[in-house]
RNA sequence: CGGGAAGUAGCGCAGGCCGGUAGCGCACCUGGUUUGGGACCAGGGGGUCGCAGGUUCGAAUCCUGUCUUCCCGACCA
C-alpha cells in the first residue's frame, strides 16, 4: 500500500526506477548526475566485487591503486583516446577556496590556479602507462597483471540510476606483455571471467562477442564484450575486454628490452565492469511486486518472519528458530529474523518481495504445532509447508534452484528473443514489434552501420565470438556478406 | 545541451489563476485492540513551501535567476 511500483507495462523506465529507488538499492543525490548507493545496494555490490576480485585474483591478477587525478597532457598522448573521452571530462583547474570579498561565502580563490590542469579520471590507461614505463625495462618484468577498484568520472549529458551516473564504481584490469599473443589471450581470457561471473552468480545469460571499428573502445585495436538483453528487448553491455596493441606503449614509450636483446614496444589489455552491472541485474529479471534478485549475490538470503500473537507466543517461536538460524549460517547462507513488532507479517511479507530476498520463511504457531514452516521463493512466488526436519539442506538446495531457475528463465527469454532476419522491412517491424537481437548480414562497413543506427536507433551490438561464416546479402545495402552480426537498442 | 514535466512534513499530493498566520492521505509518537498477504480506534508531534534575489504593508502564490529530478532526443559503460 505504501510503496506502489509502476508496472512493466506501464511504463518500463519509471518501474526501473521504482524498483531501485524504493528496493532501497540507490538514491538520488544533492549533486547532478550522481547517486548514493544505499548500504542493500552497496552490499549487492560488495558480493559482485568480491566474486570477481577472488576470480582476478585465480587468474594471477593483483590489486593496486592508481591517482584519481590525471594530468591533461597525459590524456592527449593516445590520440584516439583523446578523441573518445574529451567530451566528458570533469577538470580541476584550481587549488584553493578564499573567503569571498563580498560576504557570499567562499570563492575560487584565482590567484591558486594550477599550472596543468588536472582531469578526474574518466579511466585509467594514460595514468597507468605513464607509471609502467618506469616499471618494465626488460622481458622479465613481463607480463605485469595489475587490476584496480576504483571510482571514476564522466560527465554525461544524461543520467540513470546505475547505468549511467556521471561518477561511477568500477574495476579496470592494465596488463602489460611481450608479446601481441599474449595480449590477445589475455584480453579473451579475462572476457571468459566476465562471462562466467555475469552467467554463473548473476544468474543472466551473455553473448561473448568482438565490437566493430566504431563501438570500439577509444585507443584499443579490438574490443571484446558481454551482451545481456533486459526484458523490454533492449541489449546492455555488461562488460568489456580490450586488446590495446602497442597504442599506449607508443604514446607512453613503454620498451622493453627481449632476450633478443632487442628493444620492443609492449603490448597492452585493459578491461572492466562497472555498478552498471547491478542495473542489468534488476532489469533482467526482476518483476512488477518488486526486485528478484540471484541468491549468490543477494544481500540478504533468506529472510524468517515470525506470525504470532502476543508475547508467549512470539517467545515460543524464536526459541524454535534460533537452531533454524544457526544452523542456516553454519552453511554459509546469510539469514535474518524479523521479529519487529511494529509491522505486521503482511507488510514484511510486500516489502521482502520488493527487496527481492530470495525465501522467505513464515513460522506461527500453527506451523509449530505440526512441525513445519511455510517457505515462499521469490522467483515463482510458489509457498510450500515443509517439514523443520532436514530444513537446512532444504533451503541449501532451494537456494541453488532459485539461481538455476532464473539463469534458465532469463536464457529462455534472450533465446527467444535473437531472430534471424533477411529482409529491410522486417529488420524493422522486429524491433518495434519484438525487440531483442536480430541477426542480420551486414556489409562490414562503417557507413552501412552509421545508416542503420540512423534509421532505426539500432547499433551493432556485436559479432559474437565463433560466428559462423556464412555468404548472404547486407540486410540494408545488399552488398555481399560473409556473416550476420546481432543488431539491437541497447542501453 | 535542446524539447516537455515537476520540486510544498520522511513519502505521495492539494493549495497557486484571484497575495492576507499552510492542508490532506500514508508514515512517525502515545495508549488500547490486533497479527497466516501491506490492521483498526482515539489522541499527538512535525514544514524558513528546492535555493537566491526582486515587487509588495504583506509572497507557497507575482517577476527574475539558479539548483535538482523525471520523460523524449543528440553523446556514452
Amino acid at each position: 500500500m505504501s510503496k506502489e511500483i509502476t508496472s512493466r507495462q506501464e511504463d518500463y523506465a519509471q518501474w526501473y526506477n521504482d524498483l531501485v529507488l524504493k528496493g532501497g538499492l540507490a538514491d538520488y543525490s544533492a549533486v547532478r548526475g550522481c547517486m548514493v548507493i544505499k548500504p542493500y545496494g552497496f552490499t549487492l555490490w560488495e558480493n559482485m566485487r568480491d566474486q570477481l576480485d577472488r576470480m582476478f585474483k585465480e587468474t594471477g591478477h593483483v590489486n593496486a591503486y592508481f591517482p584519481l587525478f590525471i594530468p591533461k597532457s597525459f590524456l592527449s598522448k593516445e590520440a584516439a583516446h583523446v578523441e573518445g573521452f574529451a567530451k566528458e571530462c570533469a577538470v580541476v583547474t584550481h587549488y584553493r577556496l578564499k573567503n569571498d570579498p563580498n560576504g557570499g561565502g567562499v570563492v575560487v580563490d584565482p590567484e591558486a590556479k594550477l599550472e596543468e590542469e588536472l582531469i578526474v579520471r574518466p579511466t585509467s590507461e594514460t595514468i597507468i602507462w605513464n607509471t609502467y614505463k618506469d616499471w618494465i625495462q626488460s622481458y622479465r618484468d613481463l607480463p605485469i597483471l595489475v587490476n584496480q577498484w576504483a571510482n571514476v568520472v564522466r560527465w554525461e549529458m544524461r543520467t540513470r540510476l546505475f547505468l549511467r551516473t556521471a561518477e561511477f564504481l568500477w574495476q579496470e584490469g592494465h596488463t602489460a606483455h611481450a608479446t601481441s599473443q599474449e595480449a590477445v589471450d589475455e584480453t579473451t581470457k579475462m572476457l571468459e571471467v566476465y562471462a562466467s561471473f555475469v552467467e554463473e552468480f548473476m544468474a543472466l545469460p551473455v553473448i561473448k562477442g568482438v565490437k566493430t571499428e566504431s563501438e570500439r573502445f577509444a585507443g584499443a585495436e579490438e574490443t571484446y564484450c558481454i551482451e545481456a538483453l533486459m526484458q523490454d528487448g533492449k541489449a546492455l553491455q555488461a562488460g568489456t575486454s580490450h586488446f590495446l596493441g602497442q597504442n599506449f606503449a607508443k604514446a607512453f614509450d613503454v620498451k622493453f628490452l627481449s632476450k633478443e636483446n632487442k628493444l620492443e614496444y609492449v603490448w597492452a589489455t585493459s578491461w572492466g565492469v562497472s555498478t552498471r552491472l547491478i542495473g542489468a541485474l534488476v532489469m533482467a529479471h526482476s518483476d512488477d511486486q518488486g526486485l528478484v534478485l540471484p541468491p549468490k549475490i543477494a544481500p540478504l538470503q533468506v529472510v524468517i518472519v515470525p506470525i504470532f500473537k502476543g508475547e508467549e507466543q512470539k517467545a515460543q517461536i524464536s526459541e524454535k528458530v534460533a537452531p533454524i538460524i544457526a544452523a542456516l549460517k553454519a552453511k554459509g547462507i546469510s539469514v535474518k529474523f524479523d521479529d519487529n513488532d511494529n509491522s505486521r507479517p503482511g507488510w514484511k511479507f510486500a516489502e521482502y518481495e520488493l527487496k527481492g530476498v530470495p525465501v522467505r520463511i513464515a513460522i506461527g504457531a500453527r506451523d509449530i504445532e505440526n512441525n513445519v514452516v511455510e517457505i515462499a521463493r521469490r522467483d515463482t512466488r510458489e509457498k510450500t509447508s515443509v517439514s523443520m526436519e532436514g530444513l537446512t539442506d532444504y533451503v541449501s538446495s532451494l537456494l541453488d534452484e532459485i539461481q538455476e531457475n532464473m539463469y534458465n528463465r532469463a536464457k529462455e527469454y534472450r533465446d527467444s528473443h535473437i531472430t534471424e532476419v533477411n529482409e529491410w522491412a522486417e529488420f524493422e517491424r522486429l524491433l518495434d514489434e519484438k525487440g531483442g537481437f536480430l541477426s542480420a548480414h551486414w556489409d562490414g562497413t562503417p557507413e552501412t552501420e552509421e545508416a542503420i543506427k540512423e534509421k532505426t536507433k539500432a547499433t551493432i551490438r556485436c559479432i559474437p565470438l565463433n560466428n559462423v561464416q556464412e555468404p548472404g546479402k547486407c540486410i540494408l545495402t545488399g552488398n555481399p556478406s560473409i556473416q550476420r552480426v546481432l543488431f539491437a537498442r541497447a542501453y
